[in-house]
DNA sequence: GATGAATGAGTGTTCATTCAT
DNA sequence: CATGAATGAACACTCATTCAT
């Protein structure tokens, strides 16, 4: 990548992450161009110059969700039992958007569209539970009685459920420990059973 | 109730029903009033009659949601086995999001903040989920390893979670029994152990 | 007057007097129609039965001044000297304003053309103004160097002058005294000299 | 100052003055953004750009008016008389609003609470009135009965009772003329008697 | 690359006025 | 006489986007 380019994308990155901390007080649409364009100490012009609609923003923020999950979280699925690692995954995910120090990044869970494609691509989120879940059948320990797409669409729909629910309640009790709780309850219901 | 009142309740109920309609193709916070005018086929200033702001809407839609629970779904709710019933006000919300000929009000889900108070009052799905939840564990159908409010919230996660998910997806799959499979497996986990 | 008329007459009045307490608060322009009917306990409805326009209201609302003034001051100018009438004249429409019970009512100095004609007729303010200036000149006690009319209108002036002012800073000062003070001084250059 | 904000400053002027002119016919209130922006020949966006309320325009109006004063009419005031000083004050204040070609800006009187601070500091016009009759004092040559605060009060609402007026009458008469004449009267009242 | 002035359609909301009941 | 639902033009203000410098 040559040194401009490299730079471009830097100063893209950053105004994302200017997007993300503002969003932690506002959603999106409430957020305006030059809101942003203050808190990140830029130009509308320059705004523009990085992307060419408003929106744009949302797809460089999901990309940057996606990248942090296979950097972060999936390095660490290597348990015996699939059911821990995706539980592991659950953490993994409901952490990031708690986030250390990301307090403020709460919102994207709200926006947040984690298992459906962008730009074609399918999450890695998708992808790795499907593959989890096909492996847990594999190996006994998950029912077989529903096939993984349907487990996946299972999982991730409890899991976007307590996000959402935590971002309603401005994140103001443990997102983790409830996730643990709910999802736990959702894998011990799947034990395969003899 | 008089005559004058009635009618009054009447185009008021009128309104929140455009507005749902409208609503299944976009966000509440979309929509511009004189949208929901000229579909409702009235004056900008009448909507101003019958609502005095714009988020007056949202309340008077919550009521209309709460209304039809206790009309139509609580009164169904007489089964000696109290997961039955917890699966049956699950499945009574979700045909009523669905909705037999409302397809289009499905995005209620996105707003209905169902479990939170509404003008102070509890929201009376939050409140029947308790009840049936305690009589669960006095029975001892239910584990008792959580309180009732803690799996009250849990269940109501879970039902935000399918709502919103197939709200996201446009109401692209059987939303009846997608909660179906979810919430039975999630009862199933708390299956009281001897 | 028919007892109808007589009626009606009186929730004229009514309506007018509710207007002038509204407007101790509040500039006309900025009092809607549904607020002075709110607080005369009448429908709108009603309201358009006895004014045809809102602007009808402040010709009502002159008239009730004009009739105040001509029966409760004029009566008591029947001093020997003149000037002494003519500033009891001013102190008369000063404690008018300031009001007694009528605190409220101040801001009718603001709107108050108190000079001009109303409906082709001459105020009667102005009508006894040119009087009292003529006899005083007559009289010999108020310099000749200037018309009737000039002193009359300069007169008006500064009346206005005071009422403006006491308007503008909400009534916080002794409108009486000042009125005193500045009309005495005005008074005093205009005695006749030898 | 940078070229830009020389640039900027001009802009706003300019919008200011097209506001003065519109004020010839139309109260402040009663005019609105649009009117102006048409009148101006700008955007409504445009506006907004340049002054964040339309009240700001007022704020920006009372200071052209004040630094007119202090750059065209205090100069002047180098009489030994300081009722001239006095007199010549009030009528660069009356030729100011009736204005050379700015006749149709007479309706700042209006407004002009010309007394009262501007963003805590006092207005010029105050704190010059108040020196002048400190000095006529101590030189003897206006009357001690009185402290200067008092007698800045009364010539300010005389002088104001004259703007109103002229404004009300719609400049149909000779505004300098009538304020030498009224004031002059005022000050021939405050000469110091032995 | 970077800037920010300019745009104008769009927003939520108000309000004088009409008129069927 | 009285009501208040209905109207819709108007208002102050916002904001994504463009483009000359």
């Amino acid at each position: 990548m040559s040194k401009v380019a490299q730079k471009q994308r830097k100063r893209r990155a950053e105004i994302i992450e200017t997007a993300i901390r503002l969003m932690a007080d506002t959603p999106f649409d409430a957020l305006s161009v030059s809101d942003i364009c203050r808190a990140a100490g830029i130009s509308i012009g320059s705004f523009y110059h990085y992307f060419s609609k408003k929106s744009d923003l949302l797809v460089g923020l999901l990309t940057l969700v996606d990248d942090a999950l296979r950097e972060e979280v999936f390095p660490l699925l290597d348990r015996e039992d699939e059911r821990e690692n995706l539980l592991l995954l659950a953490r993994g995910f409901a952490s990031y958007i708690q986030g250390n120090d990301l307090e403020r990044s709460r919102l994207i869970a709200a926006i947040e569209p984690f298992d459906t494609a962008l730009d074609g691509r399918p999450r890695p989120l998708w992808t790795k539970l499907m593959e989890l879940f096909g492996r847990g059948q594999e190996k006994g320990q998950i029912t077989a009685s529903l096939p993984p797409e349907e487990l996946t669409r299972l999982y991730l729909i409890a899991l976007r459920g307590v996000s959402v629910d935590w971002t309603r309640h401005n994140g103001g009790y443990d997102l983790l420990q409830t996730t643990d709780v709910l999802l736990g309850l959702f894998l011990q219901a799947l034990r395969a059973r003899p």
